[in-house]
DNA sequence: AACTATTTATAAGA
DNA sequence: TTCTTATAAATAGTT
């Protein structure tokens, strides 16, 4: 559809090859869109150039969901990194959920390119790291202030027993706890129903 | 282009949407090819039906390579799942390691399918996540310990106290430690050096 | 980046 | 489906 009729070989011309390219690949790209529109279908389209740049198409869904419905495959991944973030239960985290929330919104209205969902992905990727790690961090606080309390029992329970001239007593009927200080408030600071889930 | 100028929205009838996508499809695929061939381009299309059948079209590399050739990307991704189970430190899990290892070398060697780096890809993440969840299971065990612990020296602590007639105790010079049983060995039992890293 | 002569793709019909 | 054909679209070569 031109001039002339275009045999299907590499065009040695470099110019009228990057022109073509330029042209054809347009040309492509709509031609995909309007399969994917025409015909309800799923269309994910890559087009690297020889000088490596990216142009890509991706239809309603984004690649993800294209390659699940082609059978899981990668959108494995992405999927469980969704759920294990979402799973994770910020709390007042609200604004990375909605960071991503909205990002995974956006791509399946427009059109995402491979840097969006790798970015995407790496996003997820730094929230459940610095999540694990605040939980690993809390929980260790916990372990710390928990042993130190234990310590401090001890030391009290011992200077009480001393002071009775005996070292040993068997512990018997259950009592309601009533403050018992200075150890007696340290984990009640520390979040005990904190994000715990893997 | 046909007998009438198509709008570009669903075709509503079934049996024309499905006969456009059939004639749209294979046209896609082929101008997909052409422009690969014209232009030394790498194209990869990836096109599902509404039905669910997919069909595609991917010039000479295969699409690892295509993205590859992108900028790394999936690659990077890879490579920081590695790290992350590196850092894991493993210990005793060395077959996992080596499989990880000899499963690394070999994509460098040879062409990698999309397959084998996502089964890899699942592979580390499962790992990653057995692990966060022992890890987060002993260490909810340490707490519950400690607290039980804590419950059965605050007990403790309230017999001696009434015994004695008066409630508060200060805590003051420290002691050397002695066994205190029977809550003095549960956490010991515990261990308390687990792989604690993010 | 436009233009336009031609080639191609394809919508509707059989 | 597949073929046919009138027509719409894409694009090769030109400016």
């Amino acid at each position: 559809m031109g001039r002339k009729k275009l045999e299907i070989k590499r065009i040695e011309n470099k110019s009228s090859r990057q022109v073509t390219f330029s042209k054809r690949r347009n040309g492509l790209i709509e031609k995909a869109r309007q399969l994917s529109v025409l015909c309800d279908a799923s269309v994910a389209l890559l087009v690297v150039s020889a000088s490596g740049k990216l142009y890509s198409f991706s239809s309603g869904d984004n690649l993800v969901k294209i390659l699940d419905r082609y059978g899981k495959q990668h959108a494995d991944g992405l999927k469980a990194l969704d759920l294990q973030s979402k799973s994770l239960n910020y709390g007042s985290h609200h604004e990375l959920l909605d960071l991503v929330e909205s990002k995974l919104v956006e791509s399946n209205v427009s059109n995402v390119s491979v840097d969006s969902l790798v970015q995407l992905e790496e996003h997820l990727e730094t929230a459940l790291s610095v999540t694990r790690a605040k939980k690993t961090e809390l929980m260790l606080k916990l372990v710390e202030n928990l042993k130190e309390k234990e310590k401090l029992l001890k030391e009290e329970n011992q200077v009480l027993a001393s002071q009775m001239g005996k070292n040993h007593v068997v512990v018997g009927a259950e009592t309601e706890m009533m403050e018992m200080s200075p150890a007696g408030q340290i984990s009640d600071n520390l979040p005990v129903t904190l994000p715990l889930l893997n």
